[in-house]
RNA sequence: GCGCCCAUAGCUCAAUUGGAUAGAGCAUCUGACUACGAAUCAGAAGGUUGGAGGUUCGACUCCUUCUGGGCGCACCA
């Protein structure tokens, strides 16, 4: 999908410029950019810049002193400023004429869909791995809260330009698999009346016991569970299909799922060995095979090839290494990988890899979105998450208990790299008071301006209406909120970082509701009604916008 | 012992990446339903940003160091 060019006109862009512009007259480097934000306090104006305090030095002259001279050259009213004035050290506060502020809102009625979008990816091919959980136990709460971030940054790579797909990697080879079918097995054999230890690492859950039924039920002649390899296969699609269902009722889609047993099968992983070996960065020690990592940042070397005694197989890190570099091979040169942060020294290790075999991958070649665990609190007590043990509260548990969009919103709220703790009682107990209702109830309160006016809503147009009377504080507020839109997507993209949306999305849900408690839409005056309902109009997109791009829903009454 | 992450209101978290008086929600207290939904709004109270130094016009943010927590540091994945 090639994205069309969003050349809005933007308020803060031009004026941007313009301060440029002056300060270049002023003699200011040629790289001068001035950094536009909005003051927290209103009565700083409607933007600010520091970029006198900034100049001092270069200028050598004192930072109101430029400032002055700044407002001097400026050609203000071309940028709708009103006012400008000179503060503190030297910041400079500009009021915007009030219509010149609302015209920018124009964009959000025109293109709805495209609002928020930008071309700064200029096309080009990402592909974001996250989840990639594997197929031995249903996902738990750290998958999902791969699963929102995974999504949110999709979208939000989407939104800026990139051509994105969500991938999903199955380590559907290797010892977790042979313990799965190991344990489905024990449960076989109980089922017959038998016993069988379930192996250390395998798997103790319900969930293995029901697999173990309806393999018996479906392969009547292995009641006695003599078939490891039909077990394996059968345990596997049956919880490759249970993830797909969670995943589903989550909302999450996937373009791509790769499987790691492929990359023995396609001769990938023998591939990519010799290529290692060939590269002159690995050596042979102990009868095993070791990656000198170090040469790239480690701080020890790795195993790749186990010695014969240890069983002769690769070590984890090898088809790791095999699939990043199908990933360029396939043409992402951008790879994303969300994780959690228990993961963390695989970053090195897949990174050193890819350096070692000196096929023009970038040194920091995939990006890592690293997590912090997520601590599960029940009835005053943490629950271990473990799949190991099978005691563990799951994605499904959570969105039974508090519905997928506050799942979702709950995860995203906050940055990946704090820790954080779900309390499952106070989710659930809570759930009526979840921050998503407060944004989700304002899109709803301007969904129900439009219905009881009898108005239809994308009918609504600025055409003919003198947006200038949209000059109440709250109004202003309101306005200045949802214009930020677009640069908030940016950054929240740049950083790939979500939670800067969810942040937005609770700020202007508050505009929206401050705004709507304030001043009545219907029953105006018509030049005053009339432009309300084009704020209402441009309030009700952005919030939906700002919800969708989170992947959470717009509900039109709740 | 080494590496990465974190420490902000009683609790859960923000802070436009170095900007002006550090902000929300929950909990507590006080008010507002006869106008588009009170799942809301207006207000009060709550802080030495873990401690100590440093960098500069300016520090929650950057540097050093200590303290306290999480996660890694396998011929496990």
């Amino acid at each position: 999908m090639r994205t069309r060019e969003f050349a809005f006109v933007n308020h803060a862009e031009s004026l941007r410029t313009e301060v440029a512009r002056a300060a270049l007259a002023l003699g200011a480097p040629q790289d001068v950019t001035p950094v536009l934000e909005r003051p927290r306090d209103p009565t700083f104006g409607d933007w600010a810049t520091n970029v006198a305090m900034t100049l001092a030095k270069p200028l050598g002259k004192k930072p109101r002193e430029i400032a002055e001279a700044l407002i001097a050259e400026m050609d203000l009213p071309s940028v709708g400023v009103t006012h400008a004035e000179i503060a503190g050290p030297g910041f400079l506060n500009f009021r915007l004429d009030a219509g010149f502020l609302a015209r920018g809102l124009l964009p959000i009625l025109a293109h709805p869909a495209d609002w928020g979008r930008s071309d700064v990816g200029k096309g080009a091919r990402v592909v974001v791995e996250f989840v990639s959980a594997n197929p031995t136990g249903p996902l738990h709460v750290g998958h999902g809260r791969q699963a929102a971030l995974g999504d949110a940054i999709s979208t939000l790579l989407a939104y800026t330009g990139w051509t994105v797909e969500r991938e999903f990697y199955y380590n559907d080879a290797g010892v977790q698999i042979a313990n799965l079918a190991k344990s489905v097995q024990a449960r076989v054999y109980e089922l017959a009346g038998q016993t069988l230890a379930i192996p250390d690492g395998g798997y103790h859950g319900e969930y293995i016991a029901e697999i173990a039924q309806r393999y018996v039920a479906e392969h009547p002649a292995d009641a006695v569970g003599a078939d490891l390899i039909a077990m394996q296969a059968f345990g596997v699609a049956a919880l490759r299909h249970e993830q797909d269902l969670d995943l589903q009722t989550f909302g999450v889609k996937f373009d791509t799922y790769y499987l790691e047993s492929s990359l023995y099968s396609d001769g990938r992983v023998d591939k990519t060995v010799s290529a290692l070996c060939a590269s002159g960065h690995t050596y042979e020690k102990d009868g095993a095979l070791f990656l000198r990592t170090t040469d790239f940042g480690d701080d020890k070397d790795r195993v790749m090839k186990k010695s014969a005694a240890k069983g002769g197989d690769y070590t984890y890190f090898v088809p790791d290494v095999a699939y990043h570099v199908t990933k360029w091979e396939r043409g992402y040169h951008r790879a994303v990988n969300v994780q959690g942060a228990d993961h963390h020294s695989t970053t090195t290790r897949v990174r050193a890899g890819l350096q070692a075999l000196n096929m023009g991958i970038p040194i920091g070649y995939p990006e890592y979105v690293l997590h912090q665990m997520v601590t599960v609190m029940k009835s005053g007590e943490e629950m271990k998450i473990s799949k190991r043990a099978g005691a563990y509260v799951t994605v499904r548990d959570l969105i039974d208990e508090v519905g997928r969009d506050a799942v979702r919103f709950f995860f995203l709220m906050r940055k990946g790299d704090s820790q954080l703790v779900f309390d499952v009682d106070l989710a659930r107990s809570q759930s009526e008071e979840n921050p998503v209702y407060y944004a989700q109830m304002a899109h709803a309160r301007m969904c129900g301006i439009f219905r009881v006016g009898d108005v239809d809503a994308a009918s609504v147009s600025a055409h003919g209406v003198d947006l200038a009377v949209l000059s109440e504080p709250a109004e202003q507020e309101l306005i200045k909120q949802l214009l930020d839109f677009p640069a908030m997507v940016r950054s929240a993209a740049d950083h790939l970082e979500p939670h800067r949306i969810a942040g937005w999305l609770l700020e202007t849900a508050r505009a929206a509701h401050t705004w709507y408690h304030k001043h009545h839409v219907l029953g105006e005056p018509e030049a005053i009604t009339r432009a309300r309902l084009v704020l209402a109009r441009a309030t009700q997109l952005g919030l939906s916008a700002g919800l969708r791009v989170l992947g959470l829903s717009a509900p039109e009454r709740m």
